[in-house]
DNA sequence: TGGAATAATGATAACCGTTATCAATATGGC
DNA sequence: GCCATATTGATAACGGTTATCATTATTCCA
């Protein structure tokens, strides 16, 4: 689920919330967007500071942390809570929504969308006079890598 | 998410999983067992504490939680960890397969299943070559009680 | 039935991912 | 350059969960 910011609730004089919004420009938040969009996706916090560290060696995980609530906030990056509650990073903005299905013997994610399964989640909400904001699909077993391997 | 023990891996004189594999009868695992049967479903761990205290006033949060993995593990209950990352629990065991409508103002969880969906997940696997074992779907959003008090 | 073996328990420390705090630093408009 | 303030890094705090360990309860069998 994407953390989304509430702007109106924001105290003045705390941080902004990202660059679109006005906020100044970081070497650091530009480090941690590379790092987002030229490596492999769905990395966690900690990967993402190890990757950014190479890129500047003094950045802290406070500031990942931040640049990833930051960036979430205004759409480039989403978020997502898998099983193990280690929240994932992936770049957002262009890219489409998907579910995930993820290999419980490797911790692999692949992406995919079935668009009747989209439709009938709306079936199914409406039938129950739900109106979705979100939902979550995360599908578990073996990868075919992994399958192989057995 | 069941979280599945290993019962290969446990260590000789570590507690026994459950009732069902030959661990000791104890009236803390019962009243937690009740708790889960009598209340409300989709209840956290700090909840099934607090119930639990109304029937043995002296029982310990470490003893639920300890409880809660036992019965998972027998699969008398199942485990499911919703977006804000605090796992939750019913009594599993007879009650079928469903996944959860969760409301974003009031909390509730709604509980459906659509037998469509249960397909489509499969064949969504199969066209990816993953070999399932388990899924998590859950749609955000308003219940009808909440979308009328807009 | 009385112990011995050991499983279960409660208190509490530890854990781990994440967030808050705060003094120091970087940024941007002038 | 100067000032206002946004950003930063170190680190403490947080919240849910698990590990530790001494004490207590349960089971089994002599
Ligand atoms: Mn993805
Ligand atoms: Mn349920
Ligand atoms: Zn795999
Ligand atoms: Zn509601």
């Amino acid at each position: 689920m994407i953390t989304v910011i509430n702007m109106a609730k924001r105290k003045p004089g705390s941080p902004k919330i990202c660059d679109c919004q006005g906020a100044r420009k970081s070497r650091r938040r530009e480090a941690v967007v590379e790092v987002l969009s030229s490596g492999p996706g769905h990395l966690n916090a900690e990967q993402i500071h190890k990757a950014a560290q190479k890129r500047l060696p003094g950045i802290g995980i406070a500031t990942v942390y931040r640049a990833l609530k930051c960036l979430c906030g205004c759409g480039k990056v989403s978020e997502f809570i898998p099983a193990d509650g280690v929240a994932r990073y992936e770049p957002a903005g262009s890219r489409a929504h998907h579910d995930h299905l993820i290999c419980t013997a490797c911790g692999c994610f692949t992406e995919a969308v079935d668009p009747e399964i989209e439709r009938l989640q709306e079936r199914l909400a409406a039938k129950h006079g739900y109106k979705i904001s979100s939902h979550r699909l995360e599908i578990y077993g073996l990868c075919p890598c992994c399958s192989k391997k057995v």
